[in-house]
DNA sequence: TTGTAGGCGTTATCAA
DNA sequence: TTGATAACGCCTACAA
């Protein structure tokens, strides 16, 4: 890749590399006939400064990281979204890295980025190893995690645990008295762990009572075992009235699983789950979802990230639209009722 | 952000820079003894070289650069994702660029990978601006797009419209006559142009009449506005057999609103889109979908690129998952059949 | 096998 | 307002 430099621009406008720096960069006097030379010259090279060999000297590369658990599930796109618009608005290039939830990969990643001299780190989700990134953050580099941040704005649950709160009120108005909360893997980890809790406490408040079925990893499952499993949960005698699926991509899963059980949706069984798109609308009956905005919250991160950095004067206020609770037909009276 | 450098690595282990650099980049000589210590200063510092310097020397960044239509529409996920996994796999770090199907940011934000001197560009669906692509590949930069990569495989119509083609003559052996393909703007872009074309020919073939139908942009359309629409599509006199819409997103909204109208599936009308999710799967009537892997093509385009770069020393046959269609309970006999 | 030294492309300092 | 120059951190040809 051949590409122009500074001295041939210097050269070409006639004045030294100095100057050239100086009017394109906008740090520093110059005058309005060295501005228009140096205009000319780098256009007409099509020059554009290195960003390696500039952020060698100033210490900013312009990069900043994004650490996310997964790239599988689709809930961090809006995330990934959110900080590459933010970014991109300011001038910054955005590096993705996907822990893949290993805290060996996530090392790698860290390390890469780190070699990288990436201005800034953002964390979506939870992080494989915590203590990693505090490492981090203690040596200057300014990281926002969602937990943190999130903490920062009010709590997480601040605005989480309300509207949890909300869908196990609507629950036990309709006469139930058991949910089953669904995880994949054999122990909820990152949000399903929190969801987990929150419900758990909400349900308590309710008079609900609330069970943790695990189903094991992604890859273990399959539609014919998840119908069979979920069809002797929802018809055991004591069966949970509602079914509460603690992903979005779960769900999907869930709802194959029960319908091909033959299980009718709300009669037999109430759902719900975390994480709305436009096929929980669809779907029918319509699933009823704890909704929130990560593209948003991945935003006010950003946000917040390039105020630390000096290139944004003042954050507006992060005004996040709380998570939501959205009542839809999956969700119905209890059979006991 | 404080950090180690070379000559403190160098000071520390009581020998050149030059030294630390042969051991820690494993090129050149070095004696055991040396890069015992060196290992051991490097560590006890916790010293990583700075990809920037060092790319400044060496002319390779470690970057590699993904330019995505839309961070909006989930199909991209498994498209980063195979990217991300094989250059890290590799060593290198990950810029994402979503060029917000505008030729103005895709504009910059070629600009702004070309500032970070990437490696490479790997470019995902159909860009704003083809001939920018073929600027920079001219100067130098490789470039694979998913395009040209999809004809040198052998086309992508190689593979796509076989696919289309098995649909199709399934639809017709239902006895349908007319086939209604939905896609959002004002015209058919990127994948949706193809697809449409690659449908018309196909139906053509068949004995099929294939009628596009636009249903404006996303932010123009609504359920309500989409039931009315589809319901009178369908039970207009003569109206289409078959529904197809030209992408996933689009295909939970039109099912919504098939559902509002009350369009009863595959009853009324048949139904099948591109691509797939375990939603689609989910539905009832279970979807028929045209799916491809973009992930593997993902992988695949990254190894080739990978290969030019001399990271990785040969590609494996880059034998491609062929686009297959998935014939499920959506698409059912005609009703005047 | 090792060290010295020059240069990659920029920017910041400082003297003019 | 400008230009010469040093320095950012690293790699590598070359000399030892």
């Amino acid at each position: 890749v051949v590409r122009a430099d500074i001295h041939q621009v210097a050269a070409v406008a006639g004045v030294s590399t100095a100057t050239v720096s100086r009017v394109l960069s906008g740090r520093g006097p110059a005058s309005a006939h060295a501005t228009e030379r140096v205009r000319a010259a780098a256009d007409r090279l099509s020059y554009a400064p290195s960003a390696r060999a500039s952020s060698l000297r100033t210490d900013r590369s312009m990069i900043i990281g994004v650490l996310v658990p997964t790239l599988s599930n689709p809930v961090f796109l809006p995330f990934l979204r959110g900080v590459e618009h933010r970014a991109q608005d300011h001038g910054y290039a955005v590096i993705v890295a996907d822990s893949q939830r290993s805290e060996e990969v996530e090392r790698r990643q860290l390390d890469r980025m780190a070699a990288q001299r990436i201005d800034a780190l953002i964390v979506a989700g939870w992080a494989p190893d915590p203590d990693a990134l505090r490492r981090l953050s203690g040596s200057g580099l300014p990281i926002v995690d969602t937990g943190t941040f999130a903490d920062a704005m009010g709590g997480m649950a601040a605005s989480l645990g309300p509207a949890i709160d909300r869908a196990c009120a609507h629950l036990a108005s309709l006469g139930h008295r058991t949910v089953a909360v669904l995880a994949g893997g054999s122990a909820p980890g990152g949000a399903a762990a929190l969801r987990w809790r929150l419900i758990e406490r909400s349900c308590r408040a309710h008079g609900l009572e609330a069970d943790l079925v695990l189903l094991g990893s992604v890859g273990d499952r399959d539609p014919v075992t998840t119908a069979r499993t979920l069809g002797a949960l929802v018809r055991s005698p004591g069966g949970p009235g509602v079914l509460w699926s603690s992903s979005h991509p779960l769900a999907a899963e869930l709802l194959e699983g029960l319908a091909v059980a033959g299980v009718a949706l709300p009669e037999e069984v109430s759902f719900l789950t975390f994480g709305d798109s436009p096929w929980a609308a669809a779907y029918r009956p319509a699933i009823s979802v704890i909704s929130g905005d990560l593209g948003a919250v991945a935003e006010a991160m950003t946000m917040a990230v390039l105020h630390r950095l000096g290139a944004v004067e003042s954050v507006p206020d992060p005004v996040l639209e709380p998570d939501v609770y959205r009542a839809r037909s999956s969700v119905g009276p209890s059979r006991a009722a």
